[in-house]
DNA sequence: CGCGGTCTTGATAACGCTCAATGATTGTGG
DNA sequence: CCACAATCATTGAGCGTTATCAAGACCGCG
């Protein structure tokens, strides 16, 4: 109880516990005692991006393990047109770069800060340190990726379904789990990308999202509240959309 | 030598080694020492599923690991159009199975021998238990499964690339990598697939990659042989195509 | 040799992309 | 705090590409 005062309310404490909290909100460190804790936290840069700043790009050598304690990442690819194909929108706690042991290899991906994103830094040395020193949390990392395939299979059957408006249910649902408030009868949705960016991920363009997303309101649906806010009237309606 | 003779004739101990040569093709059990493979190998049942069946259907329990000792299987899930999406084609020396400790999920997709298929099967429990008593086997798996997610980016970047006669080379260029013959100056390439599954796996329609296999003839790119044979007879041109 | 399945080829039409102009929202400096 | 700029989103018209439907050729097997 006290403790947990001090670390929310003394500043002082606060800057000597660095990367501590960061790890905590790792699943992966989660299999981690308390010593092997600090022996990671104690290794931890902290780093902050503005947003719109790309973090790593294409190609980079990936010496680093990016966890994020604050704020969204988009990871994302170009198609041989130039445009954006995003994989994976991270959030808070969650973790993107090499997992293969050893090796350093190169990004295969950008990544981009979407909102202002304080990062937990990890060299690669150090993890691989930490992993080979634990190696239950090989099988917790095996968990996170397996999870990772899946939500990319996901994508996959998406982008290979040629109904747009059930590509559009498809992410918004996603969003919805992942971040949806529910208000009342509503479901409250602030998204956390433009149109361009949601067009990019389910392989299509910015105006057509616009012209769907506006047929779903005319549906009654959803309501479109500014840019970045979506109110979801029918869900059910949304998912038979999807299925 | 002599041993080696043994295995590759004697029949009768061929039975008795059972899935030993199965576990031997598989990479994560490379880490395992004699002791180990051998319990392993024991608890190995094998199987064979003729050309076209069924080995296992999206929403089946995942109870099992199957090993694929020869033959090639498709992985594949259905869009909402009712189209089959290819995700993977996996050979010899590959596996597939929920790997997620503990919790026997349900398959996200279905598995059917394109061709007859020679298949070792581990029960999730085994191979569970196998994993626990060898944690370096977690990471052997984890490469395993990395390269999987590779895979995976690769083909979503693809889908999102709208010019098709750059997915069609894609395609294309992971056959011959995969197995792909040199033969002077061309490669043969045996395909696994039907037209029906070539267009599966990129996204398109039977008729659209008849015609532009066709007009890659008419190009001088690559020479149809009947409808399971294709000869390369200019590599170059078709990775200019895709880059 | 003939039959079933697979593949090719052609004509048509639908769908989303492109381009272009307008409208909304956010951010900035006076 | 407002005005203006800059960014972002919407709307419309026309075009291009591929899916669709339909018919025919080809291959491989009994």
């Amino acid at each position: 109880m006290n403790n947990l005062q001090n670390l929310e309310f003394n500043e002082e404490a606060c800057k000597k516990c660095k990367g501590r909290y960061c790890a905590s909100k790792v699943s992966i460190f989660s299999v981690l005692e308390e010593p092997q804790l600090k022996e990671v936290t104690d290794k931890i840069d902290r780093k902050i991006y503005k947003k719109g700043q790309m973090i790593f790009f294409e190609g980079d050598i990936s010496d680093k393990l990016y966890l994020i304690n604050k704020g969204k990442v988009k990871i994302f690819k170009y198609t041989k047109e130039g445009k954006e194909q995003i994989l994976y929108i991270l959030s808070e706690g969650e973790f993107v770069g090499d997992l293969s042991l050893l090796k350093k290899g190169e990004f295969k991906f950008n990544a981009e800060a979407l909102e202002d994103v304080n990062m937990c830094q990890l060299t690669k040395d150090d993890f691989d340190d930490v992993l080979r020193k634990n190696p239950d949390m090989a099988l917790k990392v095996l968990q996170v990726v397996y999870e990772r395939i899946s939500k990319l299979e996901t994508l996959i059957q998406s982008l290979s379904t040629k109904d747009i408006e059930s590509r559009v249910s498809g992410l918004l649902l996603n969003f919805i789990k992942d971040f949806g408030v529910p208000k009342g009868n509503n479901v409250e949705l602030d998204l956390p990308l433009s149109r361009e960016d949601i067009a990019n991920y389910i392989g299509v363009t910015r105006e057509t999202i616009s012209r769907k997303l506006n047929s779903m309101q005319e549906e009654g649906i959803l309501k479109l509240v500014g840019n970045k806010k979506i109110i979801i009237q029918d869900l059910e309606k949304l998912e038979s959309l999807y299925e």
